[in-house]
DNA sequence: AGCACGCCGACT
DNA sequence: GTCGGCGTGCTC
């Protein structure tokens, strides 16, 4: 068919170089002939070999020695049909490029980011595909175009615990659809009619899955090669909201129609469901962060549930935000865009009063008890160290009585117990952290939580030699012994003593210690649960009809200004477990409750809580932040420097700023003087970060575009400077 | 960033 | 005598 021989090409490719190096930009190599832009390669760099992505715009012009050639690539792993040479038998079809639309959403993400395009271009394919070679590819490919029943159950679900939320959910769920409420198919015919993006804003229990659901089947419904994204903030929360997807969709489109896209899959397995998505088989992708950069062909809704989750930023390398990405994308692709959350963080709830995005409301929960009453319990009436005041005590003894569980919340893992030593003052510090490690009780060791570091735990105090050295401070283990310690009379309705258990990194090593945990819970064969933020998203426990938050007050004396949004989110969400079982809670006779022990009794965090007021919240947080002048009236970014001292650290980020200065004056972006991290050293790092404030996020990225020249060229004046790093709408600072 | 090459300290 | 520390230099 082709009748022209192919012509010898010089292509430009994206690979994974950080964009402070000398081949930070795309780098060109020759080919025998041209390949699409989106073509995958793989091209040699030095020894190595890497994955690379064809580009369409040469690099800026380098000085490039003419007289040395280029170097041929390696070899082409998709691309468009290429020719096969006369006399050989066609060439087997081959992977298609990736998309136009999906090269920008690269190249938005790392010009937003401050990344070099190949590192985003790269971390947004499957790890498999830089070992895979062609040949083993084109099998691959045939295989997944030949067998479309090939059981996604199998692949799409990690371990055990999938098949069980999916066999619960079918027994639970039949896959038809259920009616929508009258509020559900209010919503449902606005999303429909209107551009968006939408704001759903909807309790716990309100059925904003269902709307997910409906909107997906009626787009998928209405057009044959239409796609679905669904974002999620953690794997955890994947293999339920998967079941019911795989539910609703798989009997009418197969099994290969709902796929997972996140890092508790196996290499295989992410490239097959990568693929999947790439060639249109996957109707719905459903994942965490990663997937919102997944190659999707025919894109038509984004949902990106818990919204306010910050699971969805990115933390290290480029630091993207998923959701602020999807919001990206949708606009580009034309897809519709869908944020949910009970809670929605002050940014999406801001922009619904600015007209930006349109908010939806689902006010009522369906299939559930009344939403729990809350209970402030005033600490200041009960000695400095009562981690359980008695009348919280009493409530939980009438449950496990009554046979209902109850659910303690700690409100994290900060306050690990250290070692102390009663006599000289030592504490358990980390040698290379400004950190303590932590008092391990089942291992025997202390360990730090930042670089990893462990040791024995000592028998005498290291600094005075005195044996009487204790665990300082409260952890979930003694949090747990205090409650068998008070709870240890109290019978449950089959005349067993109570059963009390804790959820945290130190029970849960091993996952199927967590999945025996859950189970229990779930059997009714634990009565008191303690955890930490992880018990407090997603379960489905039918029997919870107490909810306690202790130690909860710390967030509001965080420096951190996001702490009171996510205290809040944290709580309401931990509401949102008890009285999930209208009928459980009927035969109880008793309301589901929420009990926080607080000394800020009449703080309006609480206030709002109380009256399960989000708006109410939100609203006043607000005008705090922009009496303040926080986000999300102005736009931050971080300049981080890590360095073998502080000085040196903080030396390199100001003069990062006396060279930014008067572009910074330009653009009306304000340079903060430098300060050490909260947590300085890390690993015998010292770190350092600056921050930066723009009115506008338009000035904030042109400053950032133009200083990022002067910051790469001051890396080689700094010796002692380890890396800098840039951190684009900071979620902590 | 990798991954080399290259030159100085404690071990089989 | 080698193994291995991480300093400097290069990669289309």
């Amino acid at each position: 068919m082709q009748s022209h021989p192919p012509t010898p090409a010089i292509l430009h490719i994206a690979v994974d170089t950080p964009l402070h190096s000398r081949v930070g930009a795309l780098l060109s190599y020759q080919h025998s002939q041209q390949l699409p832009p989106g073509s995958l390669v793989r091209v040699p760099l030095g020894r190595r070999e890497l994955l690379g992505v064809v580009w369409d715009a040469p690099p800026p012009a380098r000085a490039l020695d003419a007289s040395i050639p280029l170097r041929p690539i390696a070899c082409a792993l998709a691309s468009a049909a290429s020719e096969a040479a006369p006399g050989l038998p066609p060439q087997p079809p081959p992977l298609s490029p990736l998309s136009p639309a999906w090269r920008q959403l690269v190249a938005f993400a790392a010009r937003y980011y401050q990344r070099s395009l190949g590192e985003v271009a790269t971390m947004a394919l499957p790890p498999l595909l830089r070992k895979t070679s062609p040949a083993q590819l084109q099998r691959r490919l045939q295989k997944a175009q030949k067998s479309t029943a090939a059981s996604n159950s199998k692949s799409g679900n990690s371990g055990k615990s999938g098949k069980q939320a999916l066999a619960q959910t079918l027994a639970q769920a039949p896959a038809t659809a259920p009616p929508l409420s009258d509020e559900q198919a209010a919503v449902c015919q606005r999303i429909l009619a209107d551009a968006g993006p939408f704001l759903l804003y909807g309790s716990t229990g309100s059925g904003k899955t269902e709307v997910y659901l409906h909107i997906a089947h009626t787009l998928l419904s209405a057009q044959p090669q239409a796609q679905v994204l669904v974002l999620v903030p953690e794997i955890n929360l994947t293999p339920q909201l998967l079941a019911r997807f795989e539910a609703r969709f798989c009997p009418q489109w197969g099994a290969q129609a709902v796929v997972s896209l996140h890092s508790g899959l196996t290499e295989a397995q992410r490239l097959n469901h990568w693929l999947a998505a790439h060639l249109g088989q996957a109707r719905i992708v459903l994942g965490t962060r990663m997937a919102i950069l997944a190659s999707l062909p025919q894109l038509a809704l984004i949902v990106v549930d818990e919204e306010h989750d910050p699971s969805f930023k990115q933390e290290e390398g480029a630091r993207y935000h998923a959701r602020d990405l999807a919001l990206w994308r949708g606009k580009h692709e034309g897809a519709k865009v869908i944020l949910g959350s009970a809670t929605p963080s002050l940014e999406s709830w801001h922009a619904c009063t600015t007209g930006r995005y349109q908010r939806l409301d689902m006010p009522s929960r369906v299939g559930a008890a009344a939403l729990p009453q809350v209970r402030l319990l005033p600490m200041h009436q009960w000695p400095k160290n009562t981690w359980l005041a008695p009348p919280l005590l009493q409530a939980m003894t009438k449950r496990v009585e009554r046979g209902a569980q109850s659910l303690v919340l700690l409100n994290r893992r900060g306050f690990a117990p250290v070692l102390f030593c009663a006599d000289c003052g030592w504490k358990s510090d980390c040698p290379h952290c400004s950190a303590h490690q932590v008092f391990h009780k089942s291992e025997r060791r202390l360990r730090c939580h930042h670089c990893s570091a462990s040791q024995p735990v000592p028998r005498h105090c290291p600094s005075c030699g005195n044996a009487d050295i204790l665990p300082l401070g409260a952890g979930t283990q003694q949090l747990q012994e205090a409650l068998e310690q008070q709870l240890r009379n109290v019978q449950r309705p089959d005349g067993q003593p109570a059963r009390i258990a804790r959820i945290d990194a130190d029970t849960t090593q091993g996952k199927d210690q967590l999945q025996q945990l859950l189970a229990d819970m779930h059997s009714g064969a634990i009565d008191v649960l303690v955890g930490t933020q992880m018990v407090a998203k997603g379960h489905d426990f039918r029997r919870i009809s107490l909810v306690a938050a202790v130690q909860a007050d710390a967030a509001l004396y965080s420096s951190d200004f996001r702490a009171p949004e996510r205290l809040f989110s944290l709580l309401l969400q931990a509401a949102g477990r008890a009285g999930r079982d209208a009928q459980f809670m009927a035969a109880q006779s008793s309301q589901a409750q929420m009990w926080v022990q607080t000394h800020q009794a009449e703080h309006p965090l609480y206030q709002a809580l109380q009256a399960h007021d989000y708006p109410r919240f939100a609203q006043q947080q607000l005008q705090e932040r922009q009496e303040a002048g926080m986000p999300p009236f102005v736009f931050q970014a971080l300049l981080r420097a890590d360095a073998k001292t502080q000085e040196a650290a903080q030396d390199f980020l100001r003069t990062a700023a006396a060279l930014g200065q008067a572009l910074a004056a330009a653009q009306g972006v304000f340079i903060y003087p430098p300060i050490p991290l909260a947590v300085q050293r890390v690993a015998n790092i010292e770190r350092a970060q600056m921050l930066l404030e723009a009115g506008s996020r338009t000035a904030l990225q042109r400053f950032l575009q133009a200083w990022q020249p002067s910051l790469h060229q001051l890396r080689g004046q700094h010796k002692s400077l380890v890396r800098w790093l840039v951190d684009v709408d900071p979620q902590s600072l």
